[in-house]
DNA sequence: CTGAAAGCGCTTACAG
DNA sequence: CTGAAAGCGCTTACAG
């Protein structure tokens, strides 16, 4: 391989004023750097990242630590993935996946052999056990989904709680007077998903104000099962005439079940959901939704994580729930 | 930060000992194993990645190079970058994962700053600027997907033309003699994603063969145009008695036009498809298909790639398609 | 079975 | 504006 010997020796010049040269970080004269670019470009030179790890402790690699869970709808998830390593690429950063089951254990692993100089936590759960290990770690980490404790990590996330009420009021503003609530699986509000009830709660505080009835019931995220509970939650729910969906799998399956059921939409029932425009986009989906923004939460937490990479100490602790937006799509009467 | 220095000066011992306890490269006394391995656990001591990289000039990375195209389905992609990294931490190895535009690019700038040992490159299309890329970089690669050369390159990929001809040779034996074929949009055809064509012309091969009539059309990518398609499409050929659908968004979007259309499967028109087990269930897809295998071709992929970056000149070149196998959900008739 | 030392390829004070 | 040298934290011949 090429090193920045082989630079500095064609150039005529010193190997600190080749690295000097390339960073700028001191004044060279013109010829000299121009020497330095030319040798650079005509013998192929690149910094050897794992030297330029150890010398400067900075790997410019953020990890991405996230888990499939069988109760998660897997396209959802994507959207976040994409969102951070297009942010981090544009920012000169490049992202490490890390997927395996053991979160905790996988952030003391990447942290402590200095893979990475920082961390974004996807699906993060009210007792995560990976935001003791970010902590622990000394390392900056930006998290999406809200921990019990939030001291000492910044934290992204879409205002569940705002959407849940946004919703509901917008059905009421229509007069609707009974609604169904279609929540993530049981399993997601046992894990300790927090966005879970953080919706669901709000929504029933607010159709409690309304004095609107609002019965919640929990979906499926695996087939058959999903078109057999939403198939089992409007028979036993035939009077309601609105339905708000907090379900991935569950809206994705909603247009055909509705169909074999003979319902119109929005004229015998309106449907009201959350999701990004791209998700909806990929399977067609024709509901008044709140956007997710998953490229926003996406960019916004490599932004503010890299900023604490560069400055740990004067990067105040952030917790941004971005506000709610509806698109309305017409599935609402 | 603890390092290799920090232990040797607790358990008494040089440095190389250390090292050497840790990889068992050399024998090591019982007693000063185990006071290595107190000290080690004692102080909390991990390898330095970027140490380790610079003097062994092995990251333990892979990189996994893919794309979102327009015309893709996003899901389907997301079952090959699971099974990669799955198989890859099995292994020992962690992904990088890369997904900028400029893939040739991209390479090059992994493997010239040894950010990772080899390659994962994912929907290799038939003139595929990233191969020359990895072949300039001399790095192991391996690929999915079909490049025109495969010289000095390793292949993993499903039989397409096989599975062209399984699913009409299928229908052929149930006595179909005109069959709808919806391919992938005409924009993978023309990126060069060689899987489409392989699957149709080994389709319209077999068909001609069996002088069963094949109508081949381009699907769409993006609703709502692929809706839009199915429908005018099968407008077109409805005294067709088959469909095959090699589309990913169409297989997916196919339930609810069927629905709509008040056609019955299998008993007004039989439809076979290719996709993963996984992919059907996240879908409720009920349709005869063609296993696409993900999760064996990451595998399969990771595990020669490792094979190579250990003994790159020793292990043999490998063009591999998976042959195809069919799973009846009694879709055909 | 163990140690002292060279070397991997950079960056950055220190010195001029 | 530029150079010589130390140092980042490892691994691995070399030597005993």
């Amino acid at each position: 391989m090429v090193t920045i010997g082989d630079v500095a020796r064609a150039a005529g010049v010193s190997r600190s004023t080749v690295s000097y040269a390339l960073s700028g970080k001191r004044p060279i004269s013109r010829e000299t750097k121009e020497r330095v670019e030319e040798a650079v470009s005509s013998l192929g030179f690149t910094v050897h990242s794992g030297a330029r790890a150890l010398a400067t402790s900075e790997t410019m690699v953020l990890g991405l630590l996230l888990q499939f869970h069988e109760d998660e709808f897997p396209p959802a998830m994507l959207q976040y993935i994409l969102a951070v390593t297009t942010a981090a690429r544009k920012r000169g950063y490049d992202i490490l996946m890390v997927t395996e089951p053991d979160g905790a254990g996988a952030i003391r692993r990447v942290t402590s052999s200095n893979m990475v100089d920082g961390v974004v936590l996807l699906d993060v759960t009210h007792d995560d056990p990976r935001v003791d290990a970010l902590r622990e770690s000394g390392k900056p980490g930006a998290l999406v989904g809200l921990p019990m404790d939030t001291e000492g990590v910044d934290i992204f996330d879409l205002d569940f709680s705002g959407a849940g009420r946004m919703l509901v009021d917008h059905l009421h503003s229509l007069g609707h007077q009974e609604i169904v609530l279609i929540s993530p699986p049981r399993d997601v509000f046992q894990r300790g998903a927090a966005y879970a009830w953080r919706f669901r709660d709000a929504a029933l505080e607010r159709a409690a104000r309304h004095g609107i009835r609002l019965h919640a019931h929990y979906g499926e995220s695996q087939e058959p099962a999903v078109e057999q509970s939403l198939h089992s939650i409007l028979d036993a729910r035939d009077q309601a005439g609105a339905l708000i969906v907090h379900n991935d799998a569950s809206i994705v399956a909603l247009p055909s079940v509705l169909e074999d059921r003979g319902v119109k939409v929005p004229d015998d029932l309106s449907v009201v959901s959350l999701y990004s425009r791209n998700f909806g986009r990929s399977f067609r989906l024709p509901y008044t939704a709140v956007e997710t923004s998953p490229d926003q939460l996406g960019q916004e937490a490599v932004q503010h994580l890299i900023r604490r990479i560069a400055d740990p100490d004067n990067t105040p602790p952030v917790v941004r729930f971005v506000p709610p937006e509806i698109t309305d799509r017409g599935s609402t009467a």
